[in-house]
DNA sequence: AATCGAGGTCGGGAAATTCCTTACACAATG
DNA sequence: CATTGTGTAAGGAATTTCCCGACCTCGATT
């Protein structure tokens, strides 16, 4: 796959389709060969030209960009799909990122951005919108906003913390003992300690509190 | 808070200070009060200036941008910390991330991503550079790269999807069977042959599995 | 029609695990 | 020096899991 880049267009907007095309005329890497204005269209064309990217819209008149995702996948699996839309919904976002997409991008996005999105998808990478990515921040970073009562957490021993996240991970007494060259009965006491300082009574309590605090992982 | 906003410089490198201020200066809503060189003359002036906004690199001489972030947070809480660096490497992110900062952009952006990154964060969003947003995204979207040997699960039957879930989220048996109305027995049976089916033999194997498809949440 | 396999439902009894309580050494702390 | 927190561990009771076998229903196969 090599320059210049063959690109479709596909978004209901014929304004927005041309200034696109007259923000890409500008830029050699990319040659716009096809445009489409709702999800049916993108399909015909993209099996037709198989385009090196396209760029999608979401919400098309008849079948949308979302729909129209898996089938444009199995009919032209070597396009590189770039989403844009005005779309900030997670909800929108995940399922397109899980059928195929390689990229999200906003429309409210300046043109360098909407390039190197481009850029970045062709070279292999992903590109989420940092928008995007606000929405899923305390996800990535775990213990962002778990800070406020982790107070409790932090007052356990080394030992109850290291062997209450593996009790947590399903680890039995005894695993965990061969892991840690110590008696059963040890980690026993461990368990119930951390436990009860945890105020935890069960371990699917247990477990519960682990992975709201992102300590699976 | 109100503008324009008074910023705080901290790189080592004084050439890209300078270009940075010139930067700024044509634009109305930022003003440079002040550079630092290294963490420690990040900490004072943050102190004493107590800016809007800090830019802060992570790699600085002396005390690094890394480990003076808790101390500048602490001396200066009202100040936003905008990370501007050359690391991609998700270890410093998530640290960076971890102790404050509101957003992490990389050196390689454009001026307009940077100025985005700084009204972004200015207005009480985070903002995280795409290319960092990569090497997560595995974990954003559960099922991307997880689909190829999922065919197992899916086999099972619904019972026993279920209470293997409940199984891996550290419930008991008899837990499981009063919130299902059945017998501990039957519960007993699910579980056997669910994990059978899907080969684990230790409730932590299970736990390991459930964990990597994000069944847990 | 008879058979067969999968899924849903249970129980018995042995084996493993956890719960509860108690114990001691040691280091820090006031 | 008494107290508190942590690391270590055991005994015995209570719970849970493991390994088997069993029965019923339903749809598919023969």
């Amino acid at each position: 796959m090599n320059h210049p880049y063959r690109v479709l267009l596909a978004d209901d907007h014929a304004v927005l389709r041309s200034g696109l095309k007259a923000m890409l005329a500008q830029h050699q890497d990319y040659d716009v060969v096809g445009e489409a204005a709702n999800g049916l269209e993108t399909l015909k064309m993209a099996a037709e030209l198989q385009p090196d990217l396209i760029l999608l819209d979401l919400t098309m008149p008849g079948l949308n960009g979302l729909d129209a995702l898996p089938s444009i996948k199995r009919n032209s699996p070597a396009s590189i799909i770039l989403i844009l839309t005005m779309h900030e919904d997670p909800q929108y976002f995940q399922q397109a990122m899980r059928n195929g997409a390689a990229g999200y991008v906003l429309k409210k996005a300046a043109d360098s951005e909407l390039l190197s999105a481009m850029w970045a998808v062709m070279h292999g990478e992903r590109y989420i919108h940092p928008t995007m990515t606000n929405q899923f921040i305390e996800d990535l970073i775990p213990g962002l906003k778990k800070q406020p009562n982790e107070s409790n957490w932090k007052n356990l021993s080394q030992r109850e913390q290291q062997v209450l996240r593996l009790v947590a991970l399903g680890h039995t007494g005894a695993e965990i003992a061969e892991e840690l060259n110590l008696s059963p009965k040890t980690i026993d006491t461990y368990r119930s300690r951390g436990m009860e300082k945890l105020g935890l009574k069960t371990r699917a309590a247990l477990v519960r509190f682990a992975l709201e605090r992102g300590l699976l992982t």
